[in-house]
RNA sequence: CGAGGCGUAGCGCAGUUGGUAGCGCGUCGGCUUUGGGAGCCGAAGGUCGCCGGUUCGAGCCCGGCCGCCUCGACCA
């Protein structure tokens, strides 16, 4: 069936399973540009509703939106030294500013070269902090809470759809404060809506933790993150949320007079979620039929299918309007199939690829024993439901749906979490094809140890948990490849 | 940037020894049909990735180029 269907089923091919289920389900296109993405409504839908609950809780934090340009001067990316290091090599440059007609169609007017060349934004730190330093004289200036919702460029090799692509969505907050306490406590805020809407929105249960120097954002002081296990048992960093320190304040002299009157300069943060996300839904929950979507962010959370013709239909019909009326009232995404040229079978199938959380089938046969049939899509039964107990009943399978989800993903996750203790033990979690799912083991905390892990086993170090998993993690041990001293367990795994 | 694979109708693919370009799905028209991708009849649809070579003749052989995908090194 799943042939049919034009889905590669996940144990036969897992990243072909996500590329065909991606397209298949119209969430977005390859573009002719190699590592761009055509974002096609269905997908984009999801963005937007994955926006409105991220921005709501920006808002009630405290946070205000702006918008700053996509091009920024070059010399400021070599401000911070760190950060044009992490940055350089996937940089896309702005050189010139016309084209114009030739014998072999038009080309770049040699005439037109820049005289300080642009970097399309990778992130927008740079720019940003040039700001701030007109924004910010005085601690009355503090805190500056700001967030921006834009696209952004990295010149990626290998490109996965949501996953890593060259340009891609997201918003990147940017805040600065008086101390560095401050800064943390704003980082562990945001650490935390990340968590939140990973695990009440996406139904994707998450480790927050802090990364090792070693994986940490490019002029960063420390980086928090929030890493998710998929279906094939490796890791994803969903979000990221850095403390700066006073880095870019330096490298952008940005300084406030404190209360004392005296200068110093400030704190900053910066955060991000992007498109990935999408992905990171995608890789968690979704099938070899198609997308499994959490309902707070389904597109269309219940579709009705009227079966029936001629005569039958119109009752049909009404009935389906007045059902989706209903669920409508009840702040329900709902969608009523009337396609007439599909046969029901093939509207089923549709919309289990496409991921709507609940369908509906109404027939001459269900109106006439006052019911209709209901199928969740991450269970395989149908369920009789009174009609006059429908709505009701809908948007409490919705709300069942929703803890499902997560609930089934934290299983999943937790069955693929092992400590090991042993150098044996631990390359052969990783050895073979499979992803190994996450292992905390003990590192000596050493970037040396670090990157001779990652080289002998391909797998990284994703975090060090914020609160341990179990207490006993926190136990002093020893580093799994040197046997030097080891104050906690940490996270490794393979990562997308 | 390294290794492998693939470019033929909108999509998925076949194409034998070099001999007039095919199949399925989709699309369009007609009839029939609606409870897990319905049926029959008919029709439209092609720069065989591009350039060159061999040949009487190239989708097929040879050379070059381009693009895409998968896997590695780098990354949200």
């Amino acid at each position: 069936m799943s042939k049919e269907l034009g889905i590669t089923p996940r144990d036969e091919n897992y990243s072909e399973w996500y590329n065909d289920l991606v397209k298949r389900s119209g969430l977005a296109d390859n573009s002719v540009v190699r590592g761009c993405m055509v974002i096609r409504p269905h997908g984009y839908a999801i963005w937007e509703l994955m926006q409105r609950a991220l921005d709501d809780m920006f808002k009630a934090t405290g946070h205000v939106n702006a918008y700053f340009p996509m091009l920024i001067p070059k010399s400021f990316l070599s401000r911070e030294a760190e950060h044009v290091d992490g940055f350089a090599k996937e940089c896309a440059v702005v050189t010139h500013h016309r084209l114009k007609d030739s014998e072999n169609g038009v080309i770049v007017d040699p005439d037109a070269r820049l005289e300080e060349e642009l970097i399309i934004r990778p992130t927008s730190e740079t720019i940003i902090w040039n700001s701030y330093k007109n924004w910010i004289q005085s601690y009355r200036d503090l805190p500056l809470l700001i967030n921006q919702w834009a696209n952004v460029m990295r010149w990626e090799l290998r490109p996965r759809l949501f996953l890593r692509t060259a340009e891609f969505l997201w918003q990147e907050g940017h805040t600065a404060h008086a101390t560095y306490e401050e800064a943390e406590q704003e980082s562990l805020t945001i650490l935390d809506i990340y968590r939140t809407f990973a695990e009440d929105w996406m139904a994707v249960p998450v480790i927050a933790g802090i990364k090792s120097d070693g994986e940490k954002f490019a002029g960063a002081d420390h980086t928090y993150t929030i890493e998710a296990m998929t279906q094939d048992l490796r890791a994803i960093q969903a979000g990221t949320s850095h403390h700066l320190g006073q880095n870019f304040a330096k490298a952008f002299d940005v300084t406030f007079q404190n209360k004392e009157g005296k200068l110093e300069y400030v704190y900053a943060t910066s955060w991000g979620v992007s498109t990935r996300l999408i992905g990171t839904l995608l890789m968690v929950h979704s099938d070899d039929r198609g997308l499994v979507l959490p309902p707070k962010l389904a597109p269309v959370q219940v579709v009705i299918i009227p079966i029936g013709r001629g005569e039958q239909r119109e009752a049909v019909l009404q009935a389906a309007d007045q059902l989706a009326g209903d669920l409508k009232a009840q702040g329900v995404r709902v969608k009523v199939d009337d396609r007439e040229k599909e046969s029901p079978g093939f509207k089923f199938n549709d919309w289990e690829l496409k991921g709507a959380c609940v369908r509906v089938e109404m027939g001459p046969r269900d109106l006439e024993a006052g019911h209709v049939i209901t199928a969740r899509r991450d269970q395989d039964e149908k369920v009789n439901v009174a009609v006059g107990d429908a709505a009701a009943n809908i948007v409490a399978q919705l709300a069942a749906m929703q803890v499902a989800l997560l609930d089934k993903a934290r299983a999943m996750r937790d069955a693929n979490i092992h400590r090991v203790d042993t150098w044996d033990e631990f390359s052969a979690q990783f050895s073979g094809e499979g992803g190994g799912g996450f292992v905390l083991a003990h590192w000596d905390g050493t970037q040396e140890s670090e990157d001779r892990i990652s080289e002998m086993t391909k797998a990284t170090i994703r975090c060090i948990p914020q609160v341990p998993l179990d207490p006993a993690d926190e136990t002093p041990g020893t580093c799994v490849l040197t046997g030097a001293p080891s104050a906690r367990r940490v996270i490794f795994a393979k990562a997308y």
